[in-house]
DNA sequence: CGGTCGGTTGAAGCTAATCAATTAGAGTGG
DNA sequence: CCACTCTAATTGATTAGCTTCAACCGACCG
């Protein structure tokens, strides 16, 4: 296994309070895999036997049903995913598909479930983690129960916007149907959303996007910090 | 405060591990308290200053944004909520209503904060209190995005059927227009979504209903267990 | 008995999905 | 470098689903 990926890992707020030893047990049965674009990981239904975590490239969380399939969230490095169904030893709520090339850590759920046992800390900051994955899918349902499909977008700019250093412009990291059904919408409707969008001074040009009057947009967007900012 | 509750209170699979002392610390700077119906508890943008517990009476959990307002979920006896909000120390991301005349347990955050340091088995209890409450959350919201009105109101009813007995009749606890909310859509829409059940064996009459053809019904509906099924 | 409130019904309009066709772009191989 | 291919994205036309507004009904309550 690769170590050098180790102290990102370790880094990240869910690794960082706890112990040497626990996190040497924990990366102990821990192994890094590469995966090409497209590659479904895990499936919706199937039993939570690792922990994953996003250390290079880029995942995809998927819901299916009805004939159907939405986009729950777009993972990135550095992160984690399905923890949720890991600590409950159940079976995953979601489907995770690489977007990009990526590599992945995957912890045992096993060793995740022991370590919890035995350190506190790592215990207390998984309950951090926790409870600022459940904000996020409320937030996420708040959007999507309480905005237009216009809106949504507009919105999601704007935080992508200040993400990117607001600049004046945004580029599209993933591509436009994933961003589609992220906001939970129709390709076709993306598209006309952006159309909508030129009337507030917004320009597209394939993944670069130029927002010309970040205010008129904020107007259009009524943006809410309840919903729209990152858990920090 | 009334003790004679605490025995249910400390039976919540988010207490019952916890030790004796730290429950009673926890217990310390608690306080029961009475509310009439139709109460604002909370206001999202709150800070977190008490997780809750329903010992009686109905609790609507409400989001607010663009001059609309929806329903995230009903509170029945014995749960908390807010939880994810205490112990992030953040501010509230939705709001709290009383349904009926409620009498809840108000204990403050610094305790559940403080009880977490102390306590190990308190700490793993909440682990999977906010993994359920995340993957409720996540079932919430793929049934927003992946259903159509109709189909959602006929799974709310099945998983409704079951709890009440599955005896061929639902009784509903909540107003329609509460229902209406909770399942994302209008009371005029929920009316008409009725209406359509109709065909499939549903009768209304006030707040009974009858299901006369629950697996015409069921054809309809498409369950899928990783939405509509319970969290253990 | 009148008033209020929750619920229903009807008509109209709007948002978004669907279906179909076209265009634009990225990558491939000659 | 250019044609060729394949897929993503756009555009147009239509339909479906849901909301909105308005009127109405019926139950409960003072």
């Amino acid at each position: 296994m690769r170590t050098e990926d180790l102290p990102t890992v370790r880094a990240l707020d869910l690794f960082a309070a706890m112990s040497d030893e626990s996190f040497a047990d924990l990366m102990q049965g821990a192994f890094f895999q590469r995966f090409p674009p497209q590659v479904m990981l895990i499936e919706e239904g199937d039993t939570a036997d690792f922990l994953y975590v996003v250390v290079e490239g880029m995942v995809e969380m998927i819901a299916q049903g009805n004939e159907r399939e939405t986009t729950i969230a777009v993972m990135e490095p550095v992160s984690t995913f399905i923890l949720a169904a890991v600590l409950r030893d159940a079976v995953y709520l979601m489907s995770a598909r690489t977007l990009e090339r990526s590599r992945l850590l995957m912890i045992p759920a096993e060793s995740i479930r022991e370590a919890m046992e035995r350190d506190p800390a790592f215990t207390r900051a998984m309950v951090r983690e926790l409870a600022g994955a459940f904000r996020g899918v409320i937030k996420s349902l708040k959007s999507q129960k309480l905005r237009s499909a216009v809106e949504r977008l507009a919105n999601w700019l704007l935080v992508a916007h200040d993400d990117q250093g607001a600049n004046g412009t945004v580029t599209l990291g993933i591509d436009k149907r994933t961003l589609a059904a992220l906001l939970g919408m129709t390709p076709e409707n993306l598209s006309r959303a952006f159309g909508t969008l030129r009337g507030y001074g917004i320009e597209v040009a394939g993944r670069e996007i130029v927002l010309s009057r970040p205010d008129d947009l904020r107007g259009l967007a009524k943006s809410n910090p309840l919903i729209d900012d990152r858990e920090t």
